[in-house]
RNA sequence: GCGCCUGUAGCUCAGCUGGAUAGAGCAACGGACUUCUAAUCCGUAGGUCGCAGGUUCGAAUCCUGCCAGGCGUACCA
């Protein structure tokens, strides 16, 4: 609609040059916007404003010759205004709004797709927790965000790949098989003070248990190196497959998790090094290998390779962000925790320096989630391993409500998240009010088949029926789902989908209370049916593209 | 110190990349179930958009400087 109105008012200005109406040809872009407030009508321009001083004339002349001009064979605009400063508003025809329900009922699922993407090769990379311990709440908000932003991606024509990227090298397994093997060696009767730089958490113990269990005491007759590192890769092994497990029953799946010792094993790691340093790109100094990022606009250069001759956590992600490209994807999004932000100059900079443009390159940063109790702090301590796992917070509050919580806020906004909260049943908890839409839609339907009543299907005499303000605004909201899905896809923000959830479930509710859909007027009803089958296939639409299920009954 | 993020109603947050009189939910108060699920709805009240300048027809939104909070600033990940 908005598109229409923008193409009326276009035309309008060319019509307005050719007759002598408006001097200049020079239009600059049509801006249509939605007021605010009813009585400025449905859509306003600004572009007599805007051209006011290219025309070298008044706003309100040019608005008037604007308007002069509208060829509306279709009579979409009932009225138009010209406000103050120069504003044109526009006021819809009631029955123009009507036809988007058709277009709902056909495209269903897919109402509000598009191929702005044009398939190009997108990957989105998230949640990629070290396999050093369970997932918490943290990677849940980015399991979250990420998995609703591949489905948007993917809903407005984008090819996209979801990726978990497991850091199964480097100290942090070292660290990880040490621990387990400590533990191990307890459950024999050692007596041995656990170090504080190991992990903590009770699933340490667990592990040693089930590795007693597979192997007796034959890791005890090993040389150390070797136990540990069986331990470690027994572990993480373990880890990753509970979390694969935590993220399924959360309704997330990758289509690819990519080893970073993968990346050394296959020697791309040295490969793009020695490459950077024929280049001079890395240099020596103190005895370690420095890149230069601050030639890339970095603060100052970092470390790719220690004076210890081990390599840091960067050198792999240089070779890891390379290697993504080099598999053809035209843009790559990672999702990190916002303590990270520090990292993206200097992963930009490798991306340079191996001959990519940093601009199809970006980070959505997730905030931190402050876990809470009926309005309490959750005491979280990952050094005692004292935390609430997503798992747990699952089990307690259910996939939907976490998932819907998460996408509540802005990304880059902090998030408090009460357990007792997600529980509610109420008007608090955003969750229910969306779902019973689609709920309370069901019981109509299933009402109306005991009544013997079907839906009209696409009437235009019927539908034309459909005139209260609830109604037509109703189906104002429905019209506007495609541009709020577009604008989540270009900005990145899936919680856009989330407040015009809520927001579409508001007018619902009020609809309801005020208006009732089965009645004894047989054409009022099947119109009414029309409508509401309509609104439940959107809510339906846009709870599955933030992986939320849309219930039948509640 | 420097960098990034945040600051909007008592609380939790939106605000469509510069538009007109700043919006929801919760909490408070007052109402609505013999009728399709009251897990809902309607109404009342609540604001110097952190502060101060600047840009312009027009600023919560853009720029600059402060103030407050969070995070980062490793040869950790």
């Amino acid at each position: 609609m908005k598109q229409k109105i923008k193409n009326l008012i276009l035309k309008a200005a060319l019509n307005a040059h050719e007759k002598g109406d408006l001097p200049s040809s020079e239009f600059p872009d049509v801006e249509v916007d939605t007021p605010r407030i009813e009585s400025q009508g449905d859509f306003s321009t600004n572009i007599a404003m805007v051209m006011a001083s290219v025309q070298k004339m008044q706003p309100k002349r040019i608005a008037e010759a604007i308007i002069k001009n509208i060829d509306d064979p279709k009579g979409i605009i009932s009225k138009t205004e010209i406000a103050v400063p120069g504003f044109i508003n526009f006021f819809i025809n009631n029955l123009a709004w009507h036809p988007v329900l058709p277009r709902i009922h056909e495209e269903g699922d897919m109402y509000g797709s598009s191929d702005i993407g044009k398939g190009s090769k997108i990957q989105v990379e998230f949640v990629s927790s070290n396999p050093t311990g369970p997932l918490h709440v943290g990677h849940g908000r980015g399991a979250a965000v990420g998995d609703a932003m591949a489905n948007i991606l993917l809903f407005c024509g984008y090819d996209v790949e979801k990726e978990y990227y497991i850091n199964d090298s480097g100290r942090q397994i070292n660290t990880l098989g040490r621990s387990v093997f400590l533990r191990y060696r307890q459950l024999f009767g050692e007596n041995i003070d656990f170090p504080d730089d190991c992990y903590q958490g009770d699933y340490i113990r667990d592990l040693a248990g089930l590795i007693k269990e597979d192997k007796g005491r034959t890791l005890l007759d090993q040389k150390e190196e070797e136990a540990v590192h069986y331990c470690a890769q027994f572990a993480a092994k373990n880890i990753i497959a509970g979390i694969r497990d935590d993220l399924k029953s959360f309704g997330v799946e990758f289509d690819n998790w990519f080893s970073e010792q993968s990346l050394y094993d296959s020697g791309k790691v040295d490969n793009v090094l020695n490459d950077f340093r024929s280049r001079n790109i890395i240099y020596e100094k103190d005895g370690a290998h420095w890149f230069r990022t601050k030639d890339f606009g970095d603060e100052k250069d970092r470390v790719v390779v220690r004076n210890n001759g081990q390599t840091t956590y960067f050198a792999s992600d240089i070779a890891y962000h390379k290697d993504k490209f080099d598999r053809g994807f035209e843009r790559i999004i990672d999702i990190w925790g916002a303590d990270h932000h520090g990292y993206i100059p200097r992963i930009k900079a490798s991306i340079e320096a191996a001959g990519y443009s940093k601009d199809r390159f970006d980070v959505i940063l997730v905030q931190l989630v402050n876990l809470l109790r009926g309005g309490q702090p959750v005491a979280m301590s990952t050094r005692a391993g004292e935390f609430i796992t997503l798992a747990d917070v699952i089990s307690e509050v259910g996939s939907d409500a976490a998932r819907f919580i998460f996408l509540t806020r802005h990304h880059e906004s902090p998030l408090d998240f009460d357990l007792e909260l997600a529980k509610k049943k109420t008007n608090e908890n955003p969750v229910f009010y969306v779902q019973y839409v689609h709920a309370r839609i069901s019981s109509i339907i299933r009402k109306g088949r005991e009544k013997g009543i079907k839906e009209t299907g696409w009437d235009e005499k019927a539908v034309s029926i459909l005139k209260e303000p609830e109604e037509i605004n109703l189906i104002k909201s429905l019209g506007s789902y495609p541009e709020t899905v577009r604008l989540s896809a270009e900005f990145m923000e899936p919680h856009r989908i989330t407040f015009y959830l809520m927001n579409l479930a508001s007018s619902f509710h009020t609809y309801y209370n005020k208006h009732r859909v089965l009645t004894d007027d047989q054409l009022l009803t099947g119109a009414r049916l029309y409508l509401v089958v309509a609104v439940k296939k959107v809510i339906k639409n846009g709870l599955t593209l933030l992986g939320v299920s849309a219930p039948e009954k509640m």
